[in-house]
DNA sequence: AGCGTGATCTTT
DNA sequence: AAGATCACGCTG
């Protein structure tokens, strides 16, 4: 098992979202149980120039981790039901996080089940909101990193560009036309949202 | 295709 | 203080 390294976050945000895809993400809940899903889709956000990001107009109490160190996770609440998990990208007090959209699950299915209060494994965590419904990611997992007990991403075989699909990302309304969503091809745990 | 549900941010 | 806006998921 090969862990990644702070390092590998100082990279562009819409690359690291392509570097992201195939990497395995890990959480480990207080009472030991593991829970592992392969990242399978991906949306980049930027601070400057992107209206669609939290961040694009400054730092306010709410996107203060996007401006933390690469690697620092951000989560935040949206839609009155659904948590997000994003990676912050870019160097510290510089806004950017990669959204963590969908994965596959590896390890910890029958929790992920009873979380999500279904047997099947893909709709599992097709889509950001079920993701952390199936991995019990809430506001107390905001600013924390993935490099300590609770998280860690572990390092695999980079997807070859010509299997990595790219378009406009889920949901949002301002700057839509950027093409900064990234997914694996043909892959089933990918989530079926439409772009807007 | 519609709506629940609540924090956050902007505008008055 | 009020209202609009949301990086969604589920039902029908």
């Amino acid at each position: 098992m090969v862990r990644v390294q702070r390092q590998f976050f100082e990279i562009p945000t819409v690359e690291l979202a392509e570097k992201l895809l195939g990497k395995m993400f890990t959480r480990v809940l207080p009472d030991g149980t593991v829970l592992k899903g392969k990242i399978v889709e991906t949306e980049a956000y930027l601070g400057e120039g992107d209206e669609a990001c939290h961040a694009w107009r400054g730092q306010t109490p709410r996107n203060h981790s996007m401006f933390c160190k690469p690697g620092t996770i951000y989560v935040y609440f949206t839609y009155g039901c659904h948590y997000m998990l994003n990676i912050v990208s870019e160097p510290e007090n510089r806004a950017g996080a990669v959204l963590i959209r969908a994965m596959e699950p590896l390890e910890g299915i029958s929790f992920m089940q009873l979380q999500r209060g279904l047997n099947t494994l893909t709709c599992l965590m097709s889509g950001p909101g079920k993701l952390t419904g199936a991995m019990a990611i809430g506001p107390e997992c905001n600013g924390r990193d993935l490099f300590g007990s609770e998280f860690l991403l572990e390092d695999a075989p980079e997807i070859p560009a010509e299997l990595i699909g790219t378009g406009r990302r889920i949901g949002i309304s301002r700057s839509r036309e950027l093409p900064w969503r990234k997914f694996i091809l043909g892959n089933p745990h990918v989530s079926k949202g439409k772009p807007s």
